[in-house]
DNA sequence: ATGGTCGCGCAGCGA
């Protein structure tokens, strides 16, 4: 099973890119991040088209989350699995396919340290915690993945020492991030590769992608259950190159099952 | 050199 997440940064403008992404890899799983799509909006048609069902959450400018599946789609839910207030933008969407429970989460960036929208940042991956203790186990096979907004530790910024006092690298949001393992989630790729700078997102500005000035937010934390039988994990470089490419690549996670 | 690029949508914000 090929599990793959990707922050398109606008499926509108993205979609020639996702197509043609979809047909060199034929992903069993792949959920998407930003699409900046109202639900009406959504291509479905030319997803079932390249044989995937697929569900999304999304509002229209901002934000926005699907899965698409090609081995089934069951009990989706839009947003978070509790009966709290709705969250204020659509930023997960939970689907089963092939038996996995799927998430695709796009969490707030948190803009500054202090920032109101760092607080929603810190209180959204303390409901994610929340949502799984009461919903799942370790145990059963399940997976989180999509856009963290957070490096998990300096091995996931090209320079820490440039990131110092900003976002994505902050003590708290890495102990948020350390929460969810400690619950029972496994980041399948760096249990694989220990301390290799790899990263998945790369700035628009500064020739960053080619300098390698990138840092690793995109990732899959799997459970146990799952990730016991994790085989590869890697970032397909080549999406990030060619022409109007998302400031992201996609990452994948295979498992055999 | 203290910016630099995208996307959305038509100014300027968000990332």
């Amino acid at each position: 099973m090929l599990i793959a997440t990707w922050n398109v940064n606008s499926l509108g403008a993205r979609m020639p890119r996702v197509e043609e992404w979809l047909e060199i890899w034929s992903p069993d799983v792949l959920c998407l991040q930003e699409t900046k799509m109202s639900d009406a909006k959504f291509p479905a048609l030319d997803f079932q088209r390249l044989g995937y069902d697929s569900v999304h959450h999304g509002e229209g400018r901002w934000n926005g989350v699907a899965i698409l599946s090609r081995v089934g789609i069951d009990d989706p839910v839009a947003g978070f699995e509790d009966d709290d207030e709705p969250d204020v933008d659509a930023r997960i969407i939970w689907a089963t396919c092939g038996g996995v429970r799927v998430a695709s989460v796009y969490v707030p960036n948190g803009r500054e340290l202090g920032h109101d929208h760092y607080r929603y940042k810190l209180d959204w991956l303390a409901r994610l915690r929340r949502n799984l203790e009461a919903r799942y186990r370790p145990d059963e096979p399940l997976v989180v993945l999509g856009d963290w907004n957070v490096t998990p530790g300096d091995d996931d910024v090209w320079d820490p020492a440039a990131f110092e006092g900003s976002t994505h690298v902050s003590e708290p949001e890495r102990k948020a991030i350390a929460a969810l393992r400690e619950w029972g989630l496994v980041d399948t790729l760096r249990q694989r590769y220990p301390d290799a700078g790899i990263y998945s997102y790369w700035d628009y500005r500064n020739g960053d992608f080619h300098k390698r000035r990138g840092m690793r937010i995109d990732y899959l934390l799997a459970t146990p259950a799952l990730a016991v039988a994790s085989v590869a994990d890697l970032v397909d470089r080549n999406a990030r190159k060619g022409t109007k490419p998302s400031d992201h690549a996609p990452v994948l996670g295979e498992f055999d099952r």
